[in-house]
RNA sequence: GCCUGGGUGGCGGAACAGGUAGACGCAAGGGACUUAAAAUCCCUUGGGGCAUAGUCCCCGUACGAGUUCGAUUCUCGUCCCAGGCACCA
């Protein structure tokens, strides 16, 4: 074997192998048990970062790990292929988004390959490919069939220079992202997937996915939003309206002193015609319209209403009550009203403080008197009923049942559950998505493509308009269509879809990434589904992991999967994260634009000193990124990979240090070393596996340390994918090694039990180090004499229990619980004996000195705590 | 404001179930090898104390209490940091 280790030459090498002897391609056997691990998959930007080498290292470790553990692995790689970017880049750089998108996905492949990772790569796909998305439009008919998609007009963030639909987050300060000129609220048709009808069975669901992160189930929680309460009408005063309020304390209506509406309210407009008020009312709504959502939230600390002229009655009071419409009220949650109850809501206190509206206390708290209650602020807990009528002195928990039981009893109301989560609108007016596939006809109405016409290829012939709205809407050969139905002259649909759908069913896509015959084949999907292992980062926990779990819901109820959980196990990876260089002239810096000149930085244009910011997400706005490509080329991708593992935990943020990466390097380069040394002997020999009993004082401890490492490495993994302490236990099992050496145990003079047990130890560190260094151990394994390219598939060491531990123990002395000596006995040793040998350390007797012993715990293997 | 995490050496991070706090790595210092340097190998490294320099003592896991023979670990309170939600009736 060669005398360095070279990365640039083995690494390329052992790819080629792995490519030629398809070794990770997999196939369905129902006499295996599988494993289905994925990654989430990467849009294609045209470079990968080191997000996503983390982020795919820590799958290819999961990979590889289980494929020696005999499990029959799934473990492929693709692309979520459209969105905006290819747009903007095409409109930029002249060229067409299709071309951009493909040349990423070739040189980010390349990227992905050179780093070993141990993909099916023949399970590849690309969500922007017709035949990918020609399912997703024939799912998207069946569920239109089904009437679980349905077209509305709604409000969206609209840009009039760009004219397009911009997301929330693509809305920054009011302002667009991309021109700078402020949003507007538009009213626009758009279609929507009914999530809402899944909101209480996802909800329900989060108890059940124990392998999830409580973080994202908690955040999925909350998206839901699902609030208990009641439904109760008010009518209006004089008028034949009523007025629906949605409330979660129906035991607080006798405290409603008044009413109020969001400004879209319909009645809003109605009940204030005619009064003195009318006026008012209308420029109010008027402004709240021309704000956008975003200028409305920023404002929103500060209250604000209108008096709409009108009263409604309190149905149990009888009582008359102003009517309000108010910035705080949201026609998108429950009835777009609410019932106000000034003395038991902030919100409502607030605004009726300001106003000088009623404060009626309807609970009161055991330690309070009434006039007490509300004095300063509203209070939400709970107590007894009072200014209640005939509930009074109930407490309000029962008084909440009872007056549900009421209201339904005289109808003037029901129990009611309330959510926050909202239909999914999926239409976006652009061009680089998949197409919804449906016709407008003018006498047939919406009509959906036939089966037959499917995909709706999206033209590749088009002009990109600058602005950035959507060339669909005037491509003529595209947008006229005849109606699938009566044959008469009919307009396509030009909305595209969210690329969230795209990557809402890739995953089932992947069991059989071929079939042209459906989605996908069931029984291939029933073999590999669900994902047993997901990873990828926590931003999406909630758009796209909800979203995959609904979809998963809908194909359940098609009949077309019998499962309703994609995910059984969901990892979140950290961040990876740098500090900012930045310089008083020329802003930021990347790390190779500054210089360290002792303590300081100083920045290499101008010499300046730099400003060294905190630790933050890599990012390219703030240069503090590190560039994959230049890390392999320098130490390898085994050391990358082994770096992104050892540095933290997976789903703790990471610290990017150069001297880390260094460090990985030089371990690998001990090990290699270290083999190199002994591979003569190695080579002579067979690893010893045999009973410790025989072997002698100075080789048995290693022998120990071996099997110790095989059982920490393999809890390590199993319980909580620690890599980085797993990793740590390896590096002792090589220093313990190297500290053979030290005892005299060298490739010259050690005996042949010696080096077998030695070769035994560098087996298992190779074995151990296997996923992670799968290129290096793949050399090593090859170089000790098996069968080249075989590393792969080997299979995962056991330990001996007989060799875990050693006959003596360290016993550790306390007294009161303070350490205060130590010594070494045979492991056998009973409390009594461990007992005598503690009472006998002079250290022990000083401390105890004259005092009396009152009790003395013992620890089996561990500890002697005496008490005085 | 609410909900989740999290505060451990100069740094990244260990400590499985309440039982030796600081594994492993980085950085730093010392030594060996070398004509020299790099690389490598070995040793030291939380803070403080000492008439006895030790198998020594005191302090120490954000802060303050508590439970326990014993707390980084469990309970209560306080402060700080990160992420999520943010007028949701």
């Amino acid at each position: 074997m060669d005398q360095r280790y070279d990365p640039q030459t083995i690494e390329p090498k052992w790819q080629q192998v792995w490519e030629k002897t398809r070794a990770f391609c997999a196939d369905a056997d129902a006499s295996r048990e599988k494993y289905y691990l994925l990654e989430m998959f990467p849009y294609p930007s045209g470079r990968i970062h080191i997000g996503h080498v983390r982020n795919y290292t820590i799958g290819d470790v999961v990979a590889r790990y289980k494929r020696m553990c005999g499990y029959n692995v799934l473990h492929p790689m693709g692309w979520d292929a459209f969105g905006m970017p290819a747009e903007n880049a095409a409109i930029a750089n002249k060229t067409h988004p299709a071309q951009w998108t493909w040349d990423n996905i070739a040189a980010m492949r390349k990227q992905l390959k050179r780093l070993g990772l141990s993909y099916d790569w023949e399970r590849e796909l690309a969500t922007c490919d017709p035949k990918y998305y020609k399912w997703e439009q024939w799912l998207f008919i069946r569920m239109y069939e089904k009437g679980m998609v349905y077209r509305k007009e709604s409000l969206v963030n609209w840009c009039e220079t760009c004219s397009t639909v911009l997301a929330n987050e693509q809305v920054e300060n009011g302002e667009c992202w991309r021109c700078g000129r402020p949003v507007k609220q538009k009213k626009l048709w758009g279609w929507f997937f009914k999530i809402t009808d899944y909101a209480d069975d996802l909800l329900e669901y989060c108890e059940k996915l124990p392998g999830w992160p409580e973080k994202v189930l908690t955040m999925q929680k909350n998206w839901i939003g699902k609030s208990t309460g009641a439904e109760i009408r008010f009518p209006v005063s004089g008028k034949d309206e009523v007025i629906n309020v949605f409330t979660t304390r129906p035991d607080t209506i006798y405290g409603a002193t008044y009413m109020v509406l969001a400004p879209e309210h319909p009645l809003v407009r109605t009940l204030s015609r005619g009064t003195g008020q009318q006026e008012a009312v209308d420029a109010f709504v008027d402004r709240m319209a021309a704000e956008s959502r975003t200028d409305r939230m920023l404002e929103a600390k500060e209250k604000e209403g209108v008096f709409l002229g009108a009263w409604c009655t309190n149905p149990v009071t009888g009582t008359q009550i102003p009517v309000y419409t108010a910035n705080f009220a949201l026609m998108g949650y429950g009835t777009g009203a609410v019932m106000s109850v000034p003395a038991h809501d902030q919100r409502d206190y607030e605004f009726a403080k300001k106003y000088g509206i009623d404060i009626i206390v309807v609970i009161k708290p055991e330690e309070l008197s009434v006039e007490e209650t509300a004095a300063t602020q509203a209070y939400t807990g709970d107590g007894a009923m009072v200014n209640s009528g005939p509930f009074d002195g109930m407490h309000n928990r029962k008084a909440y049942e009872d007056l549900i039981a009421y209201f339904e009893k005289h109808g003037l109301g029901k129990r009611s559950i309330s959510y926050r989560i909202r239909d999914w609108g999926i239409s976006r007016q652009r061009y680089w998505g998949a197409p919804v596939p449906m016709i407008h006809c003018d006498t047939c109405g919406i009509v959906p493509v036939k089966d037959a016409d499917l995909p709706v290829v999206l033209p590749e012939n088009v002009d990109l308009l600058d602005g950035g709205g959507s060339p669909l809407a005037s491509h003529q050969a595209f947008v006229n269509v005849t109606c699938p139905k009566c044959g008469a002259a009919a307009r396509r649909e030009t909305d595209t879809m969210d690329t969230f759908v795209e990557s809402s069913w890739y995953f089932e896509r992947y069991c059989s990434p071929h079939c042209d015959t459906a989605m996908f084949d069931k029984k291939e999907v029933a073999y590999w589904m669900p994902v047993d292992q997901y990873i990828g980062g926590v931003e999406h926990a909630v758009m796209h992991l909800l979203y995959s779990r609904y979809f998963t819901r809908v194909l359940k109820d098609m009949g077309l999967v019998d499962f309703k959980e994609p995910f059984t196990r969901l990892l979140t990876q950290g961040m990876v994260c740098k500090e900012t260089q930045h310089c008083p002239e020329h802003g930021f810096l990347y790390p190779e634009e500054a210089g360290a000149r002792g303590e300081s930085v100083f920045c290499k244009k101008c010499g300046q000193p730099v400003e060294v910011g905190r630790v933050e997400k890599m990012s390219k706005s703030k240069k503090n990124i590190i560039d994959p490509n230049e890390l392999v080329a320098r130490y390898g991708a085994d050391t990358v990979r082994l770096f992104c593992l050892f540095a933290a935990p997976p789903e703790r943020d990471l610290e990017w240090s150069e001297q880390g990466v260094e460090g990985g390097f030089r371990f690998l380069n001990r090990i290699w070393r270290l083999a190199s040394a002994w591979m003569v002997r190695f080579r002579q020999t067979r690893a010893f596996t045999d009973a410790p009993d025989d072997l002698d004082e100075k080789i048995r401890p290693l022998y120990i340390k071996t099997h110790q490492t095989i059982k920490k490495v393999t809890d390590d993994i199993e319980a909580r994918f620690h890599f980085n302490t797993a990793i740590s236990a390896v590096m002792e099992l090589v220093n313990a090694m190297y500290q053979a050496e030290t005892r005299g145990i060298s490739p010259e003079t050690a005996d042949d039990t010696a080096a077998a047990v030695m070769r035994g130890a560098m087996e298992t560190a190779l074995l151990l180090l296997a996923p992670v260094v799968p290129h290096f151990t793949e050399e090593l394994w090859a170089a000790i004499g098996y069968e080249p390219g075989s590393m792969a598939n080997q299979s995962w060491p056991a330990w001996r229990t007989d060799a875990l531990s050693a006959d003596t123990r360290v016993i550790v002395v306390q007294v009161n619980g303070k350490l205060r000596a130590k010594f070494e006995i045979n492991a056998e040793a009973d409390d009594e004996t461990l007992k005598a040998r503690a009472l006998e350390d002079e250290n022990v007797t000083r401390f105890i000195a004259d005092k009396p012993v009152k009790k003395v715990i013992t620890v089996k293997h561990k500890l002697v705590n005496i008490v005085v």
